[in-house]
Parts: C-alpha cells; sequence; structure tokens
DNA sequence: ATAATTACTGAATAAATATACAGTATAATG
DNA sequence: CATTATACTGTATATTTATTCAGTAATTAT
C-alpha cells in the first residue's frame, strides 16, 4: 500500500471519525469544516489523491459516497480477504488498483486456505455450478491435480478452468459449459502460468 | 420500544442493508428503487414513521443523513452460524441435533444479513447454480418477492426453491432444473410456510 | 531544470437530494 | 363515527453536494 502524506492522513482520519460520529461519511464541506480548509476542492484533491492510492473509494455523483477500503488505525477482526475481478486483462496480481473491496473472514472458512477472491466474468464455468460475479476462493498453488479448478494465466490473459494434465508436455484448460471449447496449452507454444486453485466459493445474492 | 409495521421493518432493514453495502446510508430514491416506491415520499413518510419511533434520527437538511439508532441485533461482527441439513424431513430447526456445524464469519458477509447456513440436498437447485452439499445463507424472514429463493415447508418437507405467488391463494414452488416440476401450493389445499429465504452461498470444495 | 505532486483559495455550476404540498385509499383506534 | 395512522403517487423546489476550472505556491522527484 503507498504512502499517504500526512494531510492526506488527517482527512482519513477525519473520514472516519464523521462516520464513527454520525453514520455516514463527511461531504467536501464538513472535511472543509473540520480540518479548516477554505474551499472545497482542498477535499477533492485529498479524497482523489486517498482514491488512487487505493485507501477510500468515491462513488461518482453520489453525495457521500465515500468508503473507507483499508481501515488503516486498527487490526482486521479476522482478516480481510480481497476480491480481485477477473476483468483486467494481463493481472489478476493483488495490486491496489486491482482490488474491488475486501471481505472479512475466516481464513479456514474453506477446508483449505485461501489468499484472495477472484470475481468470476463469464459464463464458462456454468456447469460447475460457478456464476457470474460468484466470488471464488483462490489459494496461492502450484501443487495442481487434474480436475482442480484452477486460475490461469497465458500470455497475460486470466481464466478459471478445469485444470488436466495430459502428458508431460500439453495440458488442456477445460470450461464447464459446453458452448465453449477447451484451451490446449502445448509446453513450447506459449507461457501458461497457474495461479492457483480454487478452494471455495461465494456467492452475494 | 413501540411496534413498526412490515413496511416499517423492510425500510429498516434497506437501510441496513445499504450501509453494509456501500458503507453509507441510502437517499429517499435509493430507498425507492430498493423497495419498488414511485415517490421520494413514500420513502420520506416512512422515514419520519421510524424516527418518530425511534428506531433511526434523520439530521433534517443533509443528505443521507440517517443513522440508525437501535441496532435491533447488536452486529456480533464475529459470530458462529450453524449449518443445517435439509436432510432431516420436519423441520429445518435451529434444534441442536440438526446442526451440522458452525462456521465463524461476519453477519454482514453478504449485503443481506442472514441467521444460518442450509446445507443443500439434491440437485433441484442446480440451474441456478446451487449444487449438492452447497451451504446456502437463509435469512429468517417473511418479506418474499417472486423470484426469491426461499426454505418452502409443506407438510413437514422442506426444500429450497424458487418462490412465484400466482394469486392471493395460489403459490408455486419452482424447481432450477427441467428434469424437476413444479410444486403447486394452493392455499386452501396444504399448509405452506416460508421459513426465509437464500441471500447467500458458501461452497467448500 | 523541469515536470509532477502536494496543498491550498476562490468561484461557478450541474446534478443530487431532502422536503414540502396536494391528492387517494385503506386499516386501525378511540 | 370521526380521527389517526399507514401506505402510497405525483409534482415542485430550495438546498446540498460533487465536481470542474482558474489560479498561486512550495516541495519533491526525475
Amino acid at each position: 500500500m503507498k504512502n499517504i502524506t500526512q494531510q492526506q492522513s488527517r482527512v482519513l482520519d477525519c473520514i472516519q471519525n464523521h462516520i464513527n460520529k454520525t453514520g455516514f461519511p463527511p461531504t467536501r464541506a464538513d472535511i472543509c469544516n473540520d480540518l479548516g480548509f477554505k474551499s472545497p476542492n482542498a477535499a477533492e484533491t485529498h479524497l482523489r489523491a486517498l482514491e488512487k492510492k487505493g485507501y477510500i473509494t468515491i462513488e461518482s455523483g453520489r453525495s457521500r459516497g465515500i468508503s473507507i477500503v483499508h481501515k488503516s488505525n486498527q487490526e482486521p477482526i479476522n482478516h480481510e480477504f480481497p476480491v480481485i475481478g477477473l476483468v483486467a486483462a494481463g493481472s489478476a496480481t493483488l495490486a491496489s488498483e486491482n482490488i474491488e473491496k475486501k471481505i472479512p473472514c475466516a481464513q479456514n472458512l474453506f477446508s483449505d486456505n485461501f489468499d484472495y477472491f477472484l470475481r468470476v466474468r463469464g459464463l464458462s464455468m456454468i456447469e460447475a455450478g460457478i456464476m457470474e460475479d460468484d466470488l471464488v476462493a483462490i489459494k496461492k498453488t502450484q501443487d495442481i491435480k487434474n480436475g482442480d479448478i484452477v486460475v490461469a494465466r497465458i500470455d497475460d490473459e486470466v481464466t478459471l478452468k478445469y485444470f488436466k494434465k495430459e502428458n508431460s508436455n500439453k495440458v488442456v484448460l477445460k470450461p464447464a459449459n459446453k458452448d465453449y471449447s477447451d484451451i490446449v496449452v502445448e509446453s513450447s507454444d506459449a507461457d501458461l502460468f497457474i495461479e492457483g486453485k480454487s478452494v471455495g466459493l461465494i456467492r452475494e445474492n
């Protein structure tokens, strides 16, 4: 997580205090009042900086649409697991700009420990009961067996598929949807990297 | 604390859910959107009623200036939720003999609060992405809309199905599996009780 | 050195939002 | 039986609020 300046930290605190006190986030004007700024743009620019650095999210156009992503001061109750979108071509990394939000839960929620949630896009695994927008719990590991559901990266494209190793230099990534076709990767061909495997799933209705 | 009506309760839930989901309270328009009202005054009058009864406070003139005074259930951030098998004919009750195990997680893991997990048996909801052995998070409520996935008890048999009210005395429980047929319940017929509805899902691989 | 970041003031404006007012209708209450 | 509460639609409007633009100035990175 990127460093923030002292003033940005004051603004972040101000937001948290306002929520603690009133139950809802401050407006730009509220921040100015609390911290003594005379222009709403002073608050605005600090908010944009905090957003850029991943500390808050701002819902465009909505009043008080600020939420704090990362609670800097106190330790999370259990542990907060990041939710990463499967959208961005090129990376399912844990870089802050890819983190949609965080979910507090026990690391042993599933039988196997996990590292992050992946937000599912598309219907390629629908016959495995994995629907669009589901959150798949991913464990970062290279310990993959045939039949595992894996997060695979091929040439900077990330997908969720069944894993099947046909022989020493041929891997097949199988979708669970008869309308989709297998992805066959010959070891020479393209570079395939297995980010991890699915150990569970959460669906928010 | 004074009694609130069913509609007022829905509004109160809506406020809490909005805070859980976004971090800030809803506007009148947000409430209308969520609950299907067409006039902002519908939300306004409900809010005034809830304020009068002491459930919320409204800061005059401030956008989203709603705070929930009385947190009906004191929000055990970390709580253990029972897992109940759908096997036993006759009861999806919370009686200890039905509890398979307990899962520690935040009550607001899903956008809507929930009361227990139900272990799914059979394939009747497979096209909704609900597989055998999945844990469906159930909120005990009577606030059911068409299309909700409900836990229904008919003559001591408990099932998970889509809910559809055809008219005042005909309810259809629809499976999400073309090999299964609808269950039609005429109000005179059998006694149907809706235990609650699905608000989320967990799958342990 | 020169661009970028930080840290503001001050003004303007479009959009979001709370809120009042005028109705309609039904159920509950005393 | 009158009154109050509930449960809305629909319209209007003043106010709040987010957000952009034009500046100034100091600090920090490249």
